[in-house]
DNA sequence: CACTTGACCTGTCCGC
DNA sequence: TGCGGACAGGTCAAGT
């Protein structure tokens, strides 16, 4: 599920609702989500207040008082959905469907906080995880080494982004957009999303593109992950934010999960193929290959 | 070096 | 209705 947009949304709701409490007790139902030793949680986590909430890439990061983090990855299908025990059951609660559920089976683990409130980590294949590490570890960009530049902040530019491909000039765009190392945050999503609005095709080799093509990328990049964080992100199957609300990009989605319609630029069909491993959507009359 | 496959898991959908 | 296989937003490691 969560590439950046998603992660980013969660970041933004959690920062209103959770800076200020205090952890008071932590439940893991399944071991391997969180491994963790009783020692730090007892010394780092609980009773500790939440001081900051980050993201890096898609990397959503949990800053305690103690001077530890919470880490998260939600992989395919991880959520972190917060509920206020008292207002859950409340008339007219617009997320009664998801929140007055929880937990439930997906439910891996289950932050409470001292006024009630609770945190719940649902990972539906479990392949998410949550580590607890001190903060000026995170804070090092060495912690991050093996991710490439945030596609949304200022100093990234065009040519930013062609040094970064560049790297693998005689792999496919697709495959290295998908590479965490080259740009951080992007996932199949909005990779296709992209490279049909740069009208690029997924299988053009990186060597083959021009300055004028990295320009088109680097805009359509930054314009699909601006507009899909102003709309909550992308729900496929699984993916809410921190209040259980689904994201709404994927009504104005141009070729993910559309194939057999028309494109919205040229009107031919879009296809779906297996490209770098990966289903992969694209019109193949406005998206042509370069090698 | 680049690509493919399998692994990690659970759930759903589709064809027989 | 049941069963097997393919597939799903993400990363890893290992094999070709």
């Amino acid at each position: 599920m969560p590439e950046l947009p998603e992660v980013e949304t969660i970041r933004i709701g959690l920062q209103r609702l959770i800076i200020g409490l205090t952890i008071s007790n932590v439940k893991i139902k399944n071991q391997k989500s969180f491994i963790v030793d009783k020692i730090s949680l007892t010394n780092f986590l609980v009773d500790k207040k939440v001081i900051n909430i980050k993201r890096r890439a898609k990397i959503l990061m949990i800053d305690l008082e103690s001077k530890y983090s919470l880490v998260f990855h939600l992989k395919m299908t991880g959520q972190l959905v917060f509920v206020n025990q008292k207002t859950r059951f409340a008339a007219g609660h617009p997320n009664d469907s998801l929140i007055n559920k929880l937990p439930d089976k997906s439910t891996r683990v289950i932050f409470t906080f001292s006024n009630g409130a609770r945190l719940y980590f649902n990972d539906q294949r479990k392949f998410g995880w949550i580590k607890l590490l001190p903060t000026n570890i995170l804070n090092d960009e060495n912690f991050f080494s093996h991710h490439g530049p945030e596609p949304l902040t200022i100093s990234f530019n065009e040519n930013e982004l062609k040094k970064q491909l560049m790297n693998h000039p005689n792999r496919q765009i697709k495959a290295v957009l998908l590479d965490q190392s080259s740009i951080a945050g992007l996932g199949n999503i909005y990779v296709d999303e992209s490279l049909w609005l740069a009208e690029l095709h997924p299988q053009s080799l990186v060597k083959s593109l021009k300055n004028e093509d990295f320009a088109r990328l680097y805009n359509s990049i930054r314009i699909v992950l601006n507009k899909s964080i102003k709309l909550g992100g992308s729900t496929d199957k699984n993916y809410v934010n921190a209040e259980g609300q689904k994201g709404s990009y994927l009504q104005f989605a141009n070729v993910f999960r559309k194939n057999g319609q028309p494109c919205p630029r040229c009107g031919s069909v879009i296809l779906k193929q297996k490209i770098s491993g990966r289903g992969t959507h694209f019109c193949p009359n406005c998206q042509k290959v370069k090698k």
